[in-house]
DNA sequence: CTTGGCACTCCTCGCAGATGAGTGCCAGGG
DNA sequence: CCCTGGCACTCATCTGCGAGGAGTGCCAAG
């Protein structure tokens, strides 16, 4: 186990470095901080620290930058979650509130994590499994051709055109219409089979097949756009990472380009608190000199998706943790308010 | 005026700049080339090519690099669109037919234009405003409260909750949906207005209000979701720029991002055939170092939308321009057969 | 366990000279 | 009149070298 002064100098350590970007000695950190010991004491525990994988150095004779290990002990152990100012929750919360629909939100949220991170964002759409069904439309378009429209309590609207084996009734279109909203209305998504399963039965022996064949589609909508979908920004911060540009930037901005990539990248995060994964914790191969710090949020308690910043493992971890959580729980606000 | 050769060496340098990257120098033309001509004869082409304008040398004893206006010479007078191979438009019409929806086949396009061109693809969402409507639904969410579900013949759904001064029964709102259909449904949008401006006039008196805040919220979406959407797609082409990086990619990233800037840049280019803007043509600043090859694409003759790509002023016209309007050509074709 | 001292490593920076690609100009030849 | 070979000149790039300096590891003393 390590002493609490060589925590506290892996403390400093990350902070300076995440400061300068510069690999850090053991003179400057006595000088930046206040540690009461000289140089030579910091010497040893940096030795310490590097024999147990913590910090490492670029070259010899170089200062030390720490490791994803280093990071993650900070952020486990030494990192308290930086709140926002009051400034900030408010002006959050301003700008979330102008946001006209669903998509107005989304971009909002990705513009503003953007800008409080000054790192790329990602804001995954509410999805749809866990949200409920506000209304299913079904409307003609031809004799045999119907448009199912399926609207989310989150605002999201999916269509989708049903070829029908045989012609349907205006009555028994209304009809369908009337009994399907009645039973899945209010309903998770995740119930909707459950509770249609039975639905064709009352039907006419002619009239079963058409509705077989919408229930069919319903469900297929209900499970396929379950692929999520996502809205990415503030790329241009990738430039800030350091000048070793094209190696480090294109494996980056090619991951962000995959969205499956990305959902599983949020996947991964705990469904509540701020996940943070590091460096090589991230499966993906591109993606192993970045962070990416994700949170659930949601209109109530559960969470309807996620959001995060992907950023180089050297960011403020406190800083970007605190905006996360910030952004995620006003737009649960904003999404419970409709 | 130049004489032939003379344009010709012009040609030549654009062709081996964009190939290599590097200045190119009056030897290097005369064996790559079949000038016929000695570098000697070169080198004072290319003196009165820079009288002119149309290169320049980064330095004293460097070779020569086309400018703007090399470029536009070259893409106005001396390339021609590059038509792509068989191969490439049997796997592009394979790629697109696979498409499910527009979403999908907006998604596609991006992905096969930035496969394509190895450059940054950018794709507007068919508009609303050249396009016709195929059905509007209306649905009661409750008492006083309408949903308008507004669907395209381009596959796009536009929805919006309407508050309504009075509750509306469930007949009269069937009255409405079907007076609305039947006088909208494959109309353009540019006409609704006209179309529906003496529709609460065969109302009563009480329901006259509701049917005049449906009808104005109709119509607030026909505008204000003229706003254009667009995706875009393979940034991580960016990093072939150059190696002078940070500098060059991060306006450009930065403009990306601003959707007001590309729906801009592309609503500058021509309805029919492709337009190239390069370099300083292009008002944005962050753009002035690139170069913009656009095109419009429709399902009928007329365009909806606009698509293209952005990259280096450095790049290959001809190849660009043909990739482009073939792909502009075949997504044309799949929204003309939905 | 802490501390100051000291030798050592090795990166970075600046400078000088060599290299070479490319140019501009000129005089001669078709 | 245009093309051509020759020639001097410019200037970016590369190389090697030495000085400077930040930072380390180790050791012996407090």
């Amino acid at each position: 186990m390590l002493s609490e002064r060589r925590l506290e100098v892996l403390r400093a350590i990350v902070q300076d470095y995440v400061g300068t970007e510069e690999p850090v000695g053991s003179k400057a950190l006595t000088e930046r901080h206040n540690l009461h010991v000289s140089p030579a004491t910091v010497r040893n525990d940096m030795a310490a620290l590097e024999e147990e994988g913590y910090i490492a150095q670029p070259h010899t004779s170089a200062g030390r930058v720490p490791t994803d290990k280093g990071y993650r002990l900070f952020v486990d152990k030494l990192a308290d979650v930086k709140p926002l100012s009051t400034a900030e929750r408010r002006a959050i919360q301003n700008f979330l509130a102008n946001a006209v629909d669903l998509d107005d939100v989304v971009g909002r949220t990705v513009r503003l994590l953007a800008q409080l991170t000054r790192q790329v964002a990602v804001v995954q759409y509410p999805s749809l499994s866990r949200s409920t069904v506000r209304h299913v439309e079904l409307l003609s378009l031809a004799p045999a051709r119907l448009m199912l429209v399926l609207i989310t309590d989150t605002g999201r609207v999916e269509q989708r055109v049903v070829d029908c084996p045989a012609p349907f009734g205006e009555t028994s279109l209304a009809d369908l219409r009337a009994r399907l909203n009645s039973r899945i209305v209010g309903e998770r998504f995740s119930e909707v089979p459950r509770l249609v399963a039975d639905l064709p039965d009352s039907f006419d022996q002619e009239e079963r097949g058409t509705v077989s064949t919408v229930l069919s589609s319903l469900l297929e909508t209900l499970v396929e756009e379950t692929e999520e979908r996502l809205m990415i920004g503030g790329t241009a911060n990738l430039t800030r990472f350091g000048q070793d540009f094209p190696l480090t930037i294109r494996p980056v901005l090619e991951a962000l380009e995959e969205q499956v990539v990305l959902l599983k990248l949020l996947g991964e995060a705990k469904d509540s608190g701020v996940t943070v994964r590091i460096g090589h914790e991230n499966a993906h191969e591109g993606l192993t000199s970045t962070s990416v710090v994700s949170v659930g949020y949601g209109s109530g308690d559960e969470a309807v998706a996620k959001l995060g910043v992907v950023g180089p493992t050297r960011m403020d971890y406190p800083g970007t943790m605190g905006a996360v959580r910030a952004v995620a729980r006003y737009v649960g606000q904003i999404l419970a308010e409709n």
